[in-house]
DNA sequence: CTGAAAGCGCTTACAG
DNA sequence: CTGAAAGCGCTTACAG
């Protein structure tokens, strides 16, 4: 099958720029008739489906340049079986992190276009309601949701609406549906090894805020389950808090730590951004040095630790995997593989130095 | 004109649920079998575009609910004149903020709906390629541009292509847009009037980082400016710095402020959410009391500073308010009136209780 | 390798 | 107040 056209307009479509929204497009039956063939064969030049020859493609292309030709949507949609538009549903609940919805609703979007996908945006308001207007008048082929809660209606409904659909994390009961997500079990015990190998026998976790664990999604669950797990097998010594996002809990959640664990020579950081960066500003005005006193790892972070001071070694939560993972699972099903499964992407580790051998401790 | 039939679907379609994105779905053909009437009657009573026999209505209505009928978007698209979808551009520069965009994104999605638009997401890397295809495939019928820069490469392209789009944000040349936005320099001088009144004569103003001024969007300038205007007009002392979001960098910034306005009574603050409750915190350490020794203005924020101890007056800068009449001015261009102009929203004065009467200086 | 034609599901003059 | 029908611009069997 020769390959699709594509970019065929990256030229500079001058038709185009005089005749605005209201103008007459051109239309396949224009390049038909400029080309000299029929429209099947302009659309199966366009669509790859079928071989033309090489000099009927030749003046198929140079019409459809010349003209500033591009397919009408509505006709695509109507006339094929694809509309080439992914919904996209992104709730904010109270506890979301606006920056880390953002990454995450770019790469999907990024990703889908590089498959020739747009993506629509569905409102909070409109979780559910969306989710079967946008399928059922044949607006979207497939739906990809984010933040997803441990127990969110969305599912459900996934479930009964049975349409492509791919959920980017992983709700309490997976049952029926697909979903991605990094493997922050795995990942917390990426981190635990990395430090055990290196010596550490004491290990703090600084958490995410405490009403995150309550209630809302269960990635960090699963990573302070996995850290206990993994500290666990190991007989390391751990100690876990999850303070706010001001300063004085902050605080007082390194004294916690460091008062449960006098030895601590180590600390896991599964926070936000600002809370991570007041972590190393406490850690500095203490004088407690990096990696020489304290290994410090940053876990499941979409943004960049490289710039904080000391760069931190990291286990990225990388919203790009995700968002193309999702996208490539959600074709899949478009594609008429409809087998539900969790697929827990493999974490890796980022070193920046900021961790090193366990300090030898005074007897 | 009797008004559209919106909302019928809000019961539950047990027929859908159950026919999946494959199944076939009921067309306007099956309403107008079951209802007993000709499809035109079916599409108008949905348009609301003739008036319909009150009980011909019912029987449509009826029809419409039992099948669950959705109208093919596709079909809208091809036989109607409006898409129905909007176009969102929102390239993500270095400095910007990634919560804040999300705001004005679900902002616009949000205020999309509510007229029963969809909002289709334009990625970074298509930034003006998307422009040209969205509208030249007919897939929106506008467009609605967000964190524009003071020379942004999509401005020329909106010129040219000359269709229904909205600019949030005012770019350098505004000539041929529409544009709207909040009136940064009205917002910077009802802070300073404020103040003004309650007797304060000697002003900080805490910015953005530096780098946000030299480069990229022209808010800031705009709010410098109109704050620098303001307390010129009244022959207030004033300064200003532009700290990096570090805690170092905030505390160098406040330092510079008390010793270069050693009688300073008020802080205006224009800046990021960390940066604000960093100061609040600094403030709080160094025992200076709110509004007592202090009057603090948080101004132009899109986040909550309801929240921050102590809470602070503020005047905000809301996403809702911008989306919504983005949303409005792009319908307005949709429905014909291309008149540009630029939208500056009035902005409010919210009291939280951090300003008080400038304290009476020891002789 | 290519064309003529049916058909996708709506909207909207046109006619009564 | 309502209906029959043209037409929107594609895709895809069907035919050769």
């Amino acid at each position: 099958m020769p390959g699709r056209v594509l970019g065929i307009l990256s030229g500079d479509p001058h038709w185009r720029l005089h005749a605005g929204i209201r103008g007459r497009m051109a239309t396949i039956n224009d390049v038909a008739r400029l080309a000299g063939v029929s429209i099947s064969t302009v659309s199966y030049t366009l669509s790859g489906n079928r071989s033309i020859a090489e000099s009927t493609r030749n003046r198929v292309v140079t019409a459809i340049q010349e003209l500033g030709y591009r397919p009408n949507a509505g006709a695509r949609m109507l006339a094929g079986t694809r509309t080439r538009i992914f919904a996209l549903t992104a709730p904010v609940r109270p506890d979301t992190q606006a920056g880390v919805l953002m990454s995450f609703v770019l790469a999907v979007a990024t990703a889908a276009r590089k498959i020739d996908y747009d993506v629509l945006l569905l409102t909070a308001d409109e979780a559910s309601t969306g989710l079967e207007r946008v399928t059922s008048s044949r607006l979207a082929d497939g739906i990809i949701a984010l933040d997803v809660s441990l127990d969110d209606e969305r599912m459900s409904l996934l479930r009964a609406l049975n349409i492509p659909a791919t959920v980017i994390g992983v709700p309490a009961d997976t049952e029926g549906l697909v979903c991605v997500d990094l493997d922050f079990e795995r990942a917390a015990h990426l981190a635990v090894s990395r430090l055990a190998d290196l010596g550490h026998r004491s290990i703090g976790l600084l958490g995410l805020p405490r009403i995150t664990y309550d209630w809302g999604a269960n990635y960090p669950l699963r990573f302070r389950d996995g850290f206990l797990g993994a500290v666990a097998e190991r007989d390391i010594d751990a100690a876990m808090v999850m303070p706010a996002s001001d300063m004085d809990s902050i605080r007082r959640g390194l004294d916690e730590l460091f008062s449960t664990l006098p030895n601590m020579t180590a600390l896991v950081m599964h926070a936000g951004e600002s809370v991570q960066t007041t972590v190393l500003e406490i850690l500095a005005a203490r004088g407690i040095s990096i990696p020489g006193q304290l290994s410090v790892i940053s876990a499941c972070a979409v943004f960049d630790t490289s710039e904080f001071t000391p760069p931190l070694d990291e286990i990225p939560l990388s919203a790009e995997d995700s968002g193309t993972r999702a996208v490539e699972l959600t074709i899949r099903q478009i594609n008429g593989d409809r087998t539900p499964h969790v697929d827990l992407l493999p974490p890796r580790y980022v070193e920046r130095g900021s961790t090193g051998p366990a300090p030898i401790r005074e007897p």
